[in-house]
Order: C-alpha cells, then structure tokens, then sequence
DNA sequence: TTAAATTATATTGTGTGCAATACATTATAA
DNA sequence: TTATAATGTATTGCACACAATATAATTTAA
C-alpha cells in the first residue's frame, strides 16, 4: 500500500494508516456497534451473545472450556455469566465429580433464546453487504491470521 | 466455509466457527496481547499507543479530531489523555479561539517517546510472520471492510 | 501417604469502550 | 438581538478485558 501521507517526520511503520492491528480493533468495535441493535431486542450484549453461541452449539461446558472457544479468560467470563444466570438465562453448577470445576449449561428459557437470535446472522449480512463468496473468503483469512497471532502468543508466553 | 461441526441442532448461522465478527474482536484481542510486552517497556497501553501515533503525525489535534481519526469517542478519550497527560506525554489546552474544544499536543517527553516505540512495528512483524506482501494484502482487506461497517453503522444512524 | 506441583476458579484493581446525559459555546434564524 | 439549534467536551454508569493474586482441589512423586 502505497503511503499517501504528506508527514515526512514519521517513519511508514508508524503511520496510524499502516497499522493492521488498529484497524482490525476499529472494525471489531464497528462490527459489534452494527450488532448492538439487533441484540438489544433480545437483551444480550455483543459477549454475552458470544457466549450463548457456544451454549447453543455444546449444550454443557466447563467455564475453562468457555474460555478457550473465546480466548476470554474467567476474570471476564466469572462477572459475565453471574450476568446471564441473574437474567435467568444459564445455569452455573460446582461440578461434583471436580468442585474446582464450575459447569455451565441453559435454562429452558436460554435454550429457546436461540430462536430469537436466528434472524441476526442475516440482518448483519445484509449490513455489510457481503456476498457469500466475499463472506467465506474473508472469514477463512481471519482465521488463517488469528491462528498465527495466537499461535505468537503462546510461543512469548513460554519466554 | 464447510461446516464440520457434528451438532445437528444449531444452524450453521450460529456456530461460532462462521462468525466473521467474532473471529476479528478474537484477533484484535490477541493481536493486542502480542504488543502488549514491547508496549509495557515504554510506559503506554495499546490504545494509548494508538493516541501517540497520531500525535507523532500531526503534532497537534483536538479530542474531536482524535476521536475520528480512532473511531473513539470523547467518553474513552477523555479520562485516556487524562492519564496520557499526568505521565507527561501530552498537553490539554483549551482554545482561545472556541473555548468548547480542547487540543491536544506533545511534549519534549511524548515527542522523545517516538524514536524508542519505531522498533516495535518490526517486532510485530516478526511475531505474525508475515510477509510484506500478505501485510499489504490483508490490510487493504481489513480497509475496505472496516469502510463497509463504518458506512452500515452512519446510515444505520440515520434511521 | 504426605509434600509439592498442577489445575481451576474467584477476587481485585486498572484501563478501556460506549450510551446517555449534562453543560457550555458558537452559529443561525426569526 | 434574542431564542433556537448545533457543536464540542465532560461526566456518569455499566460492561468488558486482563494481570496479579488468592484459594481450593487434584495429581504426582518421593
């Protein structure tokens, strides 16, 4: 990409323009603004409803498997959940056959929640205006990109 | 995308593994935690570190400016330079020509802060080890569909 | 079969992120 | 010129996000 800028004082590497990492934080939080409306009728935030995609797929799981489909870890999911089960949504359990285990699983109610949000996939397709074919190759490359920055990660974390 | 997910019970809307959204808040989350330790050695969180990039660009701007130029509103702005201010980076100054703006500058110390952050670009490359061209590919991408959101969230605005 | 290491969750504190609201200033129009 | 609207920033309240720490349970190894 070519750099446009008339600033000479700043080397290209630091031109806000040339940052992938800020704008992929500036389209997640545009992505979860264009989400926002639509989960507010049905009363979850963006996370929550990230939450309860999982539930909706796993039926039960562990707050550590929770975190690892997410990468949140329980310092943001412990609050998070208290949330859904106070709004009736989730249930959370100690485990018995490990009660350092906490296990989480949907109330009726959180079960046919998923109904409701059956709509939002489309409203969001119909936002951005994607085509499937634009769709599949852009989620197939995000992919590819979170794999290795996760994959980074985990290799500085064992420094 | 195929789905190879065994659950027959969730349409393939939801599950997780399609959300084009979640798989880029996960890489904006991750991709946060890999500047994170460079970040931590000059003193400056990841958003601050975005503020300064602009700062380093333009010298001087107000909060408005700041906020369009980061998709940010004055709500995170405001108590951010607070704390970019009382470490000694930056000045906040009313304008004598319209008192309702405040502009936003350097010091000597924010302008000297420039030449000890110009290495951490080079180590984020080496961390996702991309290529220069894959970098210029996916930014241009992230670029036009973070144009996309953008515009689906102004004309959703409007309604 | 204890002691030590590992594992899983909770708690606390700091820093965003944003909607809603308030407030002051400037611009516009009757 | 005086309402009225528009603009720009600050404040408040709620919800993450995560590092650091604490606590408890399990595993393992001596």
């Amino acid at each position: 990409m070519q750099n446009t800028n008339k600033n000479t004082n700043t080397t290209p590497e630091l031109l806000l323009e040339n940052q992938l990492c800020f704008t992929i934080y500036a389209c997640s939080r545009e992505f979860t603004k264009l989400y926002q409306p639509h989960l507010d009728k049905i009363g979850l935030t963006y996370s929550q409803y990230l939450v309860m995609l999982v539930l909706w797929e796993k039926k039960q799981c562990t707050v550590k498997e929770l975190g690892e489909a997410l990468f949140l870890d329980s310092g943001t999911l412990t609050p998070l959940l208290k949330r859904l089960q106070a709004a009736g949504w989730i249930l959370r359990e100690r485990s018995l056959q490990d009660e350092r285990k906490v296990l989480i699983s949907l109330t009726e109610k959180g079960a046919a929640l998923q109904s409701e949000a059956a709509c939002i996939p489309a409203k969001m397709a119909e936002g951005t205006m994607l085509s499937s074919d634009e769709f599949v190759d852009l989620l197939g490359q995000f992919k590819g990109l979170l794999g290795r920055i996760h994959e980074a990660n985990i290799s500085a974390s064992k420094k």
